[in-house]
RNA sequence: GGCCUUGUGGUCAAGCGGUUAAGACGGCGCCCUCUCACGGCGCAAUCCCGGGUUCGAUUCCCGGCAAGGUCACCA
């Protein structure tokens, strides 16, 4: 057969040499032990929490060993393609503090442009035509009835499915048939004539699962797509190669894949990448658990955590906690430090799949929110507010030294002891709307009408507003002994059955009155920022 | 089903032949306290199973079992 004949006449046209190319995209100029890695997501518009999990670990490797991180769109499938998605991509990383050196919509050294696929077809189609030219690739015009066919005789056999030896029809065409078919117009994809045999094993180091093994690939599988566009397999070798990628960081489903990568790299004769694939997170869906999906779990996406309002940085040190089993130790040890100083390793990764786990990420993100100062906090809000919030919401900020005055209250700034109320943007909003708005509801009182209604009386003729807290409180408690509530918590304690209660209940009314909850911050300063008539009003409402 | 990967409390996990098997989240209890939050103290809860190897296995080997992944002209 004329390979060289035949790949004139299935990809015609001149195409550069392999030596051009390594020429136009010479090895990059970066220190010794600087690592190229790269994020590689289809412009399907959605981002989830995995994609966060498999940038991170590409900005931190990147970036640890001085090298670079960039950013390029598997756009060969165009049915996954969405607008805008590219744009969303990038911005929702960067809200997260994952940022590109170069890359698609990003720029940096042009060298390795483009970053789309779908503007690269000639390099996929040049490599194609050399691997045709060698007798290594050869087309294929099987129909999808065809591939159906097979794939349903194969199953009812019990054996392996897909396009291998033996059933490769198309692999042995003459050089008739196969000029027959194309003089007749047929589609056609051109598949790798894979010559490995799985029976064959062998050792594999992988950066983050460390020794395991792979089979030898022997599916003939499709390189380039009828349309001319090469698949995911064809575009990474080719790519990664000839961007410079030194780690290809992904995810375990690609393990699967990995004998046919090998094989490409070796047919094309570029050397193989290192690899490192992380494990999956998981969701608890019913008794088992599964990997997370787009389809299922809207949530997971990156953009549910910003609507929320979720601290970026909590987001972060939540993945990094996931990331590297001892960062957690080493956090706490630098609760202040620069979360980049961090030493992240790929071998410190964890091998198996890690159930999301909101608590946790609740938790890191209250102590985050908690080392903010009332501005930084204002900041984050408004920013939050602007986007997300009410109309209502979006007034609090009007007043801004009285959303500080509540901020520093509520975050327990100045005191002892910071407090831990909030975990995102919207759970705090919600948490001070009492200081903006009237309540619309009240939580439960505890006491009967006629109880509170005298409290509430009592209280009001004997307030000032210019009393401090000491003033006030010991008028509290004189409203409290004069209602047969014990003014001393010890006396109360020690005698419960004496009393009607203690003046921990007739706080709670004054709170439950004041703010329509039962747990708050500080009362007395609480009606110090509403301000003597708001007080006045509210308990005011209440007697009505 | 074949192949690959993984199995330590509810969750995330240290651990690499001898430990009272860390720590964190969550749960529960107590203390502090005008409530809550914070903080302090404490409790419950774990080495998938079965064989080996060994004086001794959570740790090493073999076999099960379970879970997850993957078997496209999708990535």
């Amino acid at each position: 057969m004329n390979y060289h004949a035949l790949a004139e006449r299935l990809l015609p046209g001149d195409y550069p040499t392999l030596e051009t190319y390594e020429a136009q995209y010479p090895p990059r100029n970066l220190p010794k032990g600087a690592e190229v890695t790269r994020l590689a997501p289809s412009p399907t518009g959605f981002i989830h929490l995995g994609n966060l999990f498999s940038a991170i670990t590409d900005e931190r490797i990147a970036h640890r060993s001085g090298g670079i991180v960039y950013l390029r769109i598997e756009d060969t499938d165009l049915k996954r393609k969405v607008e805008g998605a590219v744009e969303a991509v990038i911005s929702a990383l960067n809200y997260f503090d994952v940022k590109f050196d170069e890359g698609a919509e990003i720029g940096g050294d042009e060298t390795y442009a483009p970053w789309y696929q779908r503007r690269r077809a000639e390099i996929y189609r040049a490599f194609a035509k050399k691997l045709i030219e060698e007798g290594r690739a050869y087309p294929c015009f099987c129909t999808e009835d065809d591939l159906t066919a097979l794939r349903e005789e194969q199953t009812k056999n019990k054996e392996i499915t897909g396009y291998y030896g033996k059933y490769a029809k198309c692999r042995n065409l003459s050089e008739e048939e196969i000029y027959r078919n194309l003089d007749a117009g047929k589609p056609f994809v051109i598949r790798l004539r894979s010559m490995g045999n799985p029976e064959i094993k062998h050792k594999f180091h992988d950066e983050i699962k460390g020794d395991i093994t792979v089979p030898e690939n022997d599916q003939d599988v499709v390189i380039l797509k009828s349309d001319g566009i090469p698949t995911y397999h064809f575009a990474h070798a080719i790519d990664d190669h000839f961007m410079r990628t030194t780690v290809v960081i992904r995810g375990e489903d690609w393990i699967a894949s990995l004998p046919i990568h090998i094989e490409l790299f070796a047919a094309l004769g570029f050397p193989l990448p290192r690899y490192g694939h992380h494990c999956s997170l998981m969701k608890q869906d019913g008794e088992s658990r599964r990997k997370l999906s787009k389809r299922k779990d809207p949530e997971l996406s990156l953009e549910y955590y910003r609507k929320e309002g979720y601290y970026a940085r909590a987001v972060k040190v939540y993945m990094l906690t996931l990331l590297n089993s001892n960062f957690e130790e080493w956090y706490l040890k630098n609760p202040d430090a620069d979360l980049n100083d961090f030493p992240f390793k790929a071998e410190k990764m964890s091998k198996s799949g890690t159930l999301f786990d909101l608590d946790k990420l609740n938790d890191i993100s209250k102590n985050e929110l908690s080392k903010l100062s009332a501005q930084d906090m204002a900041t984050f809000l408004k920013v939050w507010a602007m986007e997300f919030g009410t109309p209502e919401q979006q007034r609090y900020f009007e007043d801004e030294e009285k959303l500080l005055r509540v901020l520093t209250l509520c975050m327990g700034i100045g005191g002892k002891k910071r407090r831990k109320d909030f975990t995102t943007a919207s759970q705090a909003m919600k948490f001070i709307e009492f200081f903006f708005e009237r309540p619309m509801t009240y939580e439960e009182f505890r006491f009967e009408k006629d109880v509170r209604t005298k409290i509430l009386k009592q209280f009001l003729e004997g307030y000032r507003y210019e009393d401090d807290a000491q003033v006030w409180f010991a008028r509290v408690k004189e409203v409290a002994s004069a209602n047969g509530f014990a003014a001393e918590m010890k006396e109360y304690k020690a005698a419960p059955e004496a009393y009607m209660g203690s003046v921990a209940d007739v706080a709670e009314i004054l709170r439950i009155a004041m703010t329509g909850k039962a747990n708050t911050p500080d009362l007395w300063t609480i009606m110090q920022i509403l301000g003597e008539e708001e007080v006045r009003t509210r308990i005011s409402a209440l007697l009505n």
